[in-house]
DNA sequence: ACCTGAACACCGTTCAAGT
DNA sequence: ACCTGAACACCGTTCAAGT
């Protein structure tokens, strides 16, 4: 969220909708979703729940306004570059958006799976579409280059919340990414060979290096595929 | 699942943890994640709460293993042919089981991204890894291209999911999508034009080669980079 | 038009008690 | 070891009533 106001509410200034998202983006920060409740939040505006289905249809719709403003906000910085380097800023926008908040990643990708006539698939699409349209990517194969683009780009930041995140309360993420490759370490050797060699892979590279090297293997399968363009 | 009897429970036939599972797979293909109740489970398998929490820990344990349970049917067949056909075997059964089972994606995103060490991340992962190998990728690489193929293929099934079910009843999937498309072209034209462009794209293609088209861009990726192997 | 707050139907989970 | 079922704490949502 653009602007940072948290101070305790207090009863005065008129409740609206914008209020409402914004005590519910501070809920889900500190406690996930499970946090956010309609209780709680009914507590901490200082009102009954009545009053905030007045202004809100149901606890979806919030969710679902929560998820647009965070995403808005992080898609904001406008960015000028080569394509490539434009790809990176915005997929970036969105990993730092996801690590900051991170039940963000579970309701992007269920917004994107369950409602994608909603705010949030247009707001992503459009933002890594433009820049794809920017590497020459012929018309007919937008939607392909930029969907690629943006499963990857959810996906993966997702994974990496999770590892900074839950688990053992106090737990580093070097520990719980640690935690993670000892489990896939520990498989079974005859089954599970390939990713037992992927454990190692995965716990030694900083984050948003890992996370760009993947960016950069769908640019270079889009340069193949369409040559002509300007990275 | 493999087996099919879903004849009504009797009280004979002892409880287990797999006619558990069995039985959470019905319910959840039956009415969605929603669906899936202790009330109705207990109720379906003629027996009370604390019966079922003896073999299963929590809801999302079973959760867990319904998942689990659905993927590995889906990754048991096997298939022989290039690393590329293969490829597009593994995704396609993916793809198919999700479709059948669309309360599938939604877990699949979520377990993945929540709970990486779970039985269902690494089934999916060397699943796919192998194929990628095969392809002749460097071992230090493998899991870059490996993650960047699971997260297109979930992320792109989930969508395809969403638009078989959801929404109005007895809508068509082409209803549906058409819906979509049409969402998206009502959009402001100055703040989204490309994703306006894109809604044709989306909406004209068949599910599959559309799909597959993905697949292939990353593959075309993996072989720009990687040159050598044979696909 | 906007807000209050008691009430409703439902949920996952626990646990003393049985066999 | 396995199951029963009443009870607990909590949830999203509704709605008559107020201002």
């Amino acid at each position: 969220m653009a602007t940072g106001t948290r101070r305790a509410q207090r009863r005065t200034e008129a409740l609206s909708r914008e209020r409402i998202v914004e005590a519910a983006v501070e809920l889900l920060d500190a406690a996930g979703e499970s946090g956010l409740t309609f209780r709680v939040l009914t507590e901490r505006l200082a009102t009954g729940p009545g009053a905030i289905y007045w202004h809100v249809a149901n606890k979806g719709e919030l969710l679902v306004a929560a998820t647009d403003a965070v995403v808005a906000d992080a898609l904001a910085a406008e960015s000028a570059g080569s394509p490539r380097e434009e790809v990176h800023a915005v997929a970036l926008g969105l990993f730092s958006a996801i690590d900051a908040h991170p039940w963000l990643a579970a309701q992007l990708l269920l917004q994107l799976s369950r409602s994608p006539g909603g705010p949030v698939t247009p707001r992503i699409l459009e933002s890594l579409g433009r820049r794809v349209r920017a590497l020459g990517v012929p018309e007919e194969h937008w939607f392909t280059a930029t969907s690629v683009l943006m499963h990857y780009v959810l996906g993966a930041a997702g994974q990496n919340a999770a590892n900074s995140q839950v688990t053992e309360p106090d737990a580093d993420r070097a520990e719980f990414l640690a935690a993670t490759a000892e489990a896939w370490e520990a498989l079974d050797p005859a089954e599970y060979e390939t990713t037992r060699a992927m454990a190692g892979q995965m716990s030694e590279h900083d984050d948003r290096e890992q996370f760009l090297a993947g960016i950069d293997l769908v640019l270079a399968g889009v340069a193949a595929l369409y040559p002509g363009g300007r990275a």
